[in-house]
DNA sequence: TCTGGATGCCGATCTTGATTTCCACGTGGT
DNA sequence: ACCACGTGGAAATCAAGATCGGCATCCAGA
């Protein structure tokens, strides 16, 4: 009556550490991307890594730790796309071009990363709320050293625009990525970012 | 050895069905305000409120329909105001200023009604999801007719700029609110709008 | 004032679903 | 052939949502 052991070929293959500790953290960002991470069960990121349950603690000692460690790593590497892509030219409007493309050419990603980032349900875990506001303060500080390039505006209130375009940026990408995909990432980016530009080029002190 | 029914001092008053509602309804505000769907438990609610979880269930079929009812609460109220600040002026650099106001206003109402609207950790509910969607695609329209109205654009890229409009509102509103708040209201938000309105006002169909 | 019934309230418990762990088994290298 | 280690089925544990049956309170009508 006892269920048999899974035949060989349905046993997931040795892998050596580092490589089974790559494929679960893809299968995770999978599964968290699509449900959330209340809506995502340890059994559903085994199912879909096809592994069983105890592999999973192997890695990680949790699921807290593992979606933390995802989201680390995908953090880790939008800044270092929006970095990059600060420092591709030192004219600040094609600067705001750049990374506004990279934006969307983040969130079109298929890996649907964006949504750890920018759509987490665990905002109100103090260790990922405090990674999330780490970047976004990186980010807009680093928008609001370009607008207080361009404008005699003091660093309190570049940084609040600063934040204000990070915004922007992102709600519009996720807007076009769901609802407006006939148009092209190239004309929506640049669209959204004449927009932008428009608000911040010469920006007068007082009204 | 069991426990005494508790006395009649520490039991809660008999309310009228519709009070004892509202009641709970700020209470259960209260409570998810600070610290998410997720993070808050029927108990909390019902001993923020000094009543038994019982109660709660009376007026309350599950805690996803109260949670529900705050949302659509608030977000009709916030409709409602911004519907209200729209109305207030036929001027457009005057409508994006005395929206931008409003939504500091709203942010900054010390219920954190604000945290269920932009912050929710249950929009991968589909209920959640749509609601929140209908009130953005809403929100996000009528910025647009003003862009359309002030510019040349057709409506589908003037809704992608409504939308970033919107974000950038939500996002720098949240910002000062967290992190800002040496910043006046009115000068925060009027500053965001200039930037907002030089942003979008005799915008140039092509670059 | 007294009484019956309806309504509001509570302690205690049930139930479910999901994370985490235990222990035996197979597999591949030496 | 052996053994160390990766693997999986199944079960322990636990938190939290939901419920049950009885007690208290208020009000209408005699």
């Amino acid at each position: 009556m006892s269920t048999e052991p899974r035949p060989a070929s349905m046993r997931s293959p040795r892998l050596p550490r580092d490589e089974r500790r790559a494929q679960l953290l893809s299968a995770a960002l999978e599964v968290f991307a699509a449900n959330g991470y209340h809506g995502a069960a340890m059994d559903d990121i085994a199912e879909t890594a096809q592994v069983s349950k105890p592999v999973l603690y192997q890695h990680f000692p949790s699921k807290r730790d593992l979606y933390l460690a995802l989201l680390d790593s995908h953090l880790a590497a939008l800044t270092e796309l929006t970095r990059s892509a600060l420092d591709s030219t030192t004219d600040n409007r094609e600067r705001v071009r750049a990374v506004m493309r990279t934006y969307y050419e983040f969130i079109a990603k298929d890996d649907k990363a964006h949504r750890l980032v920018f759509e987490s349900d665990l905002v109100n875990d103090p260790e990922v709320a405090s990674r999330l506001e780490t970047f976004n303060r990186g980010f807009a500080e680093a928008i609001a050293r370009v607008i207080a390039a361009d404008t005699r505006l003091p660093m309190v209130e570049a940084q609040l625009l600063g934040r204000g375009l990070a915004g922007m940026a992102q709600v519009s990408a996720r807007y076009w990525l769901e609802a407006s995909h006939d148009l092209d990432l190239d004309v929506a980016s640049d669209l959204v970012s004449r927009l932008a530009w428009r608000g911040i080029s010469r920006f007068p002190k007082e009204a």
